[in-house]
DNA sequence: TCCAAAACCTAACACTAGTTAGAAAATAAC
DNA sequence: GTTATTTTCTAACTAGTGTTAGGTTTTGGA
């Protein structure tokens, strides 16, 4: 029957990447077919032959972008040497990270930009992928306090969530032709380690923290 | 001429409460101006007898959302006693800042979900207000420079980038009824100020992150 | 009670959305 | 070239969009 499997997947291509694009221009409900379509030099129509849906190519822009940063950072992490340290361990991390949401291409970017706008039944399907990514930084950092390399009174998850907000979060403001990519990831690294203040002038848990008089304001 | 000025604000209240909760729920161009009516309990066309467009309707969610969150903080600074040290301060606005973008109302929610998908001139219009808040942040920080508080080679303006990035990502995993506000900024603070790093074992600026033998990615 | 201003609603406008059926063009094996 | 298949386009449909003009109700001071 199916005599040949021709270039049909070139053009998919073609307009998955146009929808990345448009999708990270104008968010989930933004982003129109007529535009991804002339985007991808087709008409509105001809979608349809690739993809079922708009929300079955959102659903394939996620996938493909959650994917690129667990992948990004996974092999990153997998080539340095057994014996690296957390500072290198944790600054590579930072540094595939940041490559993976600004240079690899708008599928991370769309990702991280229209994660919230999605539908539910696509984002629940993207919580997989999601929870694989957190679950790899949380023995990251679980490990490296395990081998004592960590403050012991660290809370590691709320770490780790600080942290991943943000690296997420500088979508928002890096623009290409500025920093470099190593120079942010090395001052991120810098900040989660060694954070900013002086060294030997930490007390973390003796902090009159509890016994201020300052307001409370809402909560 | 005008005998009464009414209950309008009343109403008018209504239907910005409704905006900035359906702003936040489907983004910019996935709310309706039905659906804020049916939530403000009014019809569609009533809606411009408040406000002559939905953009207008934005523009005050996302003015209202970042007053809040700037207002917050400095009132919650200005409250602190002058002789207030580093760590106090810190906390202080992490805790204002997270209390502002989750409990103080929908609006900061809406503001931090929508602001990247706002038509430009809208966004533009916003940017003082973004501005401003950014050097409140800066001025804690490079103070805190400045009188040795900090390490001396800590790059201010990407820490700070660092920091509300972290702060800002809070709103997309925060559920109320977990983690309180003043543990998360407690815990924050902590990695802001002394890293997750032990004591004693830091070495930022003589640490091998130059000559290390891990691929660049693709940077 | 009256009445003008305020607040809201109805019904529609012009437009655009996602999607589809069927025709047309491009493609590749024979 | 012929022909079956793949790929694209055209043209439309329905549903929903922001917005508006004009009418209706509500309101509160006289």
């Amino acid at each position: 029957m199916t005599r040949k499997l021709a270039k049909s997947a070139i053009s998919q291509k073609r307009v998955l990447d146009a929808a990345a694009k448009i999708f990270r221009d104008y968010g989930y409900a933004g982003t129109t077919m007529r535009t991804i379509a002339d985007e991808a030099n087709l008409k509105a129509g001809s979608i349809y032959y690739h993809y079922k849906s708009k929300d079955e190519l959102i659903s394939a822009v996620l996938d493909i972008g959650m994917h690129a940063v667990l992948d990004t950072v996974n092999s990153a992490l997998a080539a340095l040497p057994a014996d690296a340290d957390v500072r290198q361990r944790i600054e590579t991390a930072i540094r595939a990270h940041l490559s993976a949401i600004i240079d690899i291409g708008d599928y991370t970017l769309a990702t991280r930009r229209v994660i919230g706008q999605v539908p539910e039944a696509i984002r629940a399907q993207n919580m997989r992928l999601r929870d694989s990514y957190a679950s790899l930084w949380q023995t990251i950092l679980v490990d490296a306090q395990k081998r004592g390399e960590f403050r012991a009174d660290a809370n590691i998850t709320l770490s780790r969530l600080f942290i991943l907000g943000a690296l997420n979060w500088t979508v928002e403001w890096f623009k290409p032709g500025g920093r470099t990519i190593d120079e942010v990831a090395h001052e991120f690294a810098a900040v989660v380690l060694d954070g900013l203040g002086k060294p030997g002038n930490t007390k973390s848990e003796a902090a009159p923290a509890k016994a201020r008089a300052t307001p409370r304001i809402t909560v």
